[in-house]
This record gives C-alpha cells, sequence and structure tokens, in this order.
DNA sequence: TTAATATGCAGTCATTTACCTGCATGTCAA
DNA sequence: TTGACATGCAGGTAAATGACTGCATATTAA
C-alpha cells in the first residue's frame, strides 16, 4: 500500500462522497454517480481515477458502460498502520499533558 | 471533526512523520522535531500549523519553546465514520464482484 | 545588559490540484 | 447503418500547496 495515495485519495470531500455513494450501491456507473455530485462528468472521472490509483475502487466494463466497486482493503490497511496504534495511547495522553503542565 | 481538514493534515508524509516522531516521544519542541525532518524550520512550522489546525497536535508554550502534543481524536473519529463501515463489508465485496461478473 | 537561542511572521515561487471546454472513440438500439 | 448514449482523452486555468529567504520578536544565560 502507499499510504501517500490513499490518504491524498481521502483527503477530497468529492472523493470521500464517491465512496459513500458506493458505499451505499455498490458497482454503479460512472453517469449513476455523476448524477450526484454537481460537476462536469470529465471532473468526476478525474477523481474516480484517483480512486482507482489508490486502490480504493476496482472498475469493470460492462459494455459501454463502466462499473464502479469500492475496495475497502486499503482503508483497513490505513487503519492498521495509522489509526490502531494511536488509539492504544489515546487513554494516556491526557496524563502526559497534565504531568507536563505540572513542571514535567 | 472537520473530516476534510484531518484527512488533508495527514495526506502530507511529512507531517505523518510529524505524527509518528510524537508518537515514539510526546511533548517534543520545534527545534527536536526539525531536527528529524530535512527542511527549513519555517516550513516545518507550516506543517505543524496544519496538524494543530486539523486539531492533530495541541501546543503548549515553555518559556521561549513550544511543545508538542499528539491529539489521537480525530483519529479515531476519522476511524468512526469511515473505516469501521467500510470493515463491515470488507468481506461482501469479493461476492458482490463475482456476481457482477456472471452477468448480474 | 548583551549575545545566543527558540520561535513567529511576511513575502516569493514552482508545482500540484481541481475544475473546466472541446473533441474523439466505442457501444447499443432502431 | 445511423443516431443516441456512455465514456475517454487532450489541453487550459485559477487557486491551493509546500518549499524557500529574510527579518522580527521573545526568552534565557553569561
Amino acid at each position: 500500500m502507499d499510504a501517500d495515495d490513499v490518504f491524498k485519495a481521502l483527503s477530497d470531500p468529492t472523493r470521500r462522497k464517491l465512496l459513500d455513494l458506493l458505499y451505499e450501491k455498490n458497482g454503479q456507473t460512472l453517469g449513476e454517480l455523476c448524477a450526484n455530485l454537481d460537476m462536469a462528468r470529465q471532473s468526476a472521472t478525474q477523481h474516480l481515477g484517483i480512486l482507482e490509483a489508490a486502490n480504493l475502487v476496482s472498475t469493470v466494463k460492462r459494455g459501454r458502460e463502466k462499473l464502479h466497486f469500492i475496495n475497502p482493503v486499503p482503508i483497513h490497511e490505513v487503519y492498521e498502520r495509522w489509526v490502531r496504534k494511536f488509539e492504544i495511547q489515546r487513554l494516556s495522553l491526557l496524563h502526559d499533558l497534565k504531568k507536563e503542565l505540572e513542571g514535567e
């Protein structure tokens, strides 16, 4: 996984909305997704390309249509690498800060 | 929480490295953090400003020094909103894709 | 008080980003 | 086959980003 690609992909509200749309209904076409956005189709294509490059979305061509599917694996990997370790110390931090303010 | 601020903050490798550095040793000064980076101090300041704006880092002034502390709460919120729901359907997706390829 | 240290603030600049328009290609249906 | 539909591809542009330099301010220590 390339954490940079995944976070960059997730850092745009349009792309997060696309993931939400696919979460609601997986396998949507470009046209279906565009109907929910509010930008030119070509712009949405770029966003989907970024999601695909980050491996967050996989596509299948069916005739003249292109179907889009969520791939949650990179999100899971981000969680393993970036969230879980911070979860562990979540409760201990107030303690650190207090100690520091008291003069270390 | 502003998901946009949090994801944007996490989308830069320098800023993720800063969080890692603070995870290793919480409460470091700007100077300490800079020693591990490889850019001008002023650039690091900007990055830390972004982390602080996203509420991922809190600071305390001690004399002429500025101490930096991780705040893992936004990361937890990102997890709750963006990871957990995708976790749930993680196993069902291969199924979706197969079905689709078989002609729906 | 003065010099060294730690950080803050303003302005510049190249690159990237996120949108757009216009046109091309490929597929289905009448 | 031909027109309608779904998508692909090639620029173009304004704004955001991430780095820098230069100078200002505030604190500590001699």
